[in-house]
DNA sequence: GTGAAAGCGCTAACAT
DNA sequence: ATGTTAGCGCTTTCAC
């Protein structure tokens, strides 16, 4: 059926072990010899099995990317396809495959990265996105698997975990003073789903900013919903019927911020005249909407690249100490925010 | 390091076979000493090496699945993740797992596929839909490896060859029916890259219900753009300009129909007032944009679904005879079309 | 510079 | 019902 390093051996008049040291282009092989390997290696179709050499090596070429929690609702979500991208690109370009998980349950993908590890299906592990106490992540340290996380780890203080990551925190905090020059007061929060880390991060950004600006916080003004579109329309339906609703709202994705939009649409209330809407992520689409999105671009693309360089980089270089990266945001102006009337010049 | 089938072996008292019939649940083994094999594999740790398996068995249970074109590109459409979703979550359950292709250039995933083939790297392939002289499918029907196809083949002729698709020339003559009813005679067909087969059957079931309406065909007003949001956006400068613009749009797809409605909008070309449009996917968002769009469900999830319980069947099954599933389509009808004013009743 | 042989961890005859 | 043994296809000492 399929042709081994045997029958190379076998056509070209040699030991299979030279044919071995062909495919790892070893020095101590004379040239000829391996122009003649080559050949026949061609000739007969040879491709190398896979499993066999993974079996002897124990390595496999393989990254393992763990989706968290349901796949199902994370590919709603254009975060995922794009740090996916960038993952893609950097595989490749290293000579690595890509394994993806699938399983829906948070049980069932703990067991799917037991088995990667353990079965040796993997030769390092991304981690996309991470929530407050989750088990994934104590269980690859203390196996010593080599892994890096897309988001930070619930503890900062945990050592060495290598984590790519935006500084939330700052973002949202810089969206909050921006909504405040805008002469905004009462800013609504609209964040995903409470146990992601980056939604602890948003918040208290948002609560730093207010904070500086000796604004009282409004526990009303906070709401977290999960679902990025239905939520972003029952998180406005929430806010906007408070007695004293926003005049402005940051939501904490801009999927979530087009269900904002929508609501508020047909709630007659206009954007940005009547309400301001910021959101994050600069997801491509951002810049459909009507009005195009003021939102925070946090190079998700260079998240997923920067973390497959980093695991293959933990890979091949096992002692290397853990590292943070840290991918800079970027604030993108565009229709959705205003300055709050009263304090215009026309008043 | 990693324990071992002999370790178990070893330390339940047992033969090294004897654990591997425990693995595979052999009935011939008493139960007994199942119970205590299994004890044992439990308190040392022990994982099947997979890489081993793999090697004897000849299987891997992994799925390839190929994104054609640029992965690159892909992503930055919703369809990719959606089908995505589908597949994955049958891929789950019938135990498999996903190798996804990284390669950006139709070459390096050619030799992709060829690697995962040759190299035993995956049991099957779930090809993302075809372009025209595709070169993919003929080495898979060569190498006799199975693969499913989300799509159609160029020549549907082809054997052997299992697909799973809707049918797209019937969902475009619908959509072009559908205008028609509402009075539009002059209507532009934008279409994604023309090289791809879904397009290629777009164009003829628009062309067929033109023809049927005995309406002629006017050339300018099909045009075709790869990009799906800029392309969106140059199409209806691109057919706007024309002496006589079209009165209704039929859109590739939903994302690119949120590039088309942003233009239009820019043009204060108000939608469906002025002009109507209607799509195809019926992407989550599409219910979002302004107008919410009038687009064609072709159940994206359903055909990952479908493509993978026809792959894993197609895997196990040999000998099984090629088979071909279209998924139903559905006319989704929301605000983006209206009746053509001269035909309203107020006239 | 090249060959012979052992072994990676597992499974599947073939014994018993 | 369980043990023995021979490989799966490859890499890698160790000889020469």
């Amino acid at each position: 059926m399929k042709v081994t390093i045997r029958e190379v051996a076998k056509q070209a008049g040699v030991a299979p072990s030279t044919v071995s040291r062909v495919i790892a282009n070893s020095s101590r092989i004379s040239s000829k010899t391996k122009a003649r390997v080559r050949e026949t290696m061609e000739a007969l179709g040879y491709h190398p099995n896979f499993n066999a050499r993974n079996l002897v090596n124990n390595r496999t070429n393989m990254l393992g990317v763990i989706i968290p929690g349901a796949s199902e609702v994370a590919f709603q979500n254009p975060f995922f396809p794009e740090v996916l991208r960038g993952i893609t690109t950097k595989a490749y370009t290293a000579g690595y495959g890509l394994a993806l998980s699938t399983g829906q349950t948070d049980e069932d993908i703990f067991n799917e990265v037991k088995q990667m590890v353990q079965s040796c299906r993997v030769d390092g592990i991304i981690l996309l996105s991470s929530k407050i106490d989750d088990q994934i992540i104590p269980y690859l340290l203390e196996q010593q698997f080599p892994f890096v996380l897309v988001g930070r780890p619930d503890n900062i203080a945990t050592k060495n975990i290598t984590y790519v990551n935006n500084d939330n925190v700052k973002a949202a905090k810089l969206v909050t003073e921006y909504l405040l020059l805008l002469g905004h007061e009462a800013i609504g929060f609209i964040g995903g789903q409470q146990e992601a880390i980056v939604t602890v991060d948003h918040a208290a950004g948002y609560e730093q900013a207010l904070h500086n600006a000796a604004i009282p916080m409004n526990r009303d003004y906070s709401v977290y919903y999960q679902e990025v579109l239905e939520g972003g329309q029952q998180a406005v339906i929430e806010l906007m019927s408070l007695e004293k609703p926003p005049t402005a709202l940051i939501v904490a994705d801009d999927l979530m911020a087009l269900g904002v939009l929508r609501m508020l649409d047909e709630m007659q209330v206009s954007v940005p005249e009547d309400i301001s809407v910021i959101s994050f992520n600069n997801v491509m689409l951002s810049e459909l909407s009507s009005p195009p999105l003021t939102t925070v671009d946090i190079h998700i693309y260079e998240l997923g690249q920067k973390a497959t360089d980093a695991l293959v980089e933990k890979i091949q270089t096992p002692d290397i100490e853990a590292k943070t990266i840290i991918v800079p945001h970027r604030l993108i102006k565009r229709q959705s925010c205003k300055k709050l009337d009263h304090l215009a010049p026309s008043k």
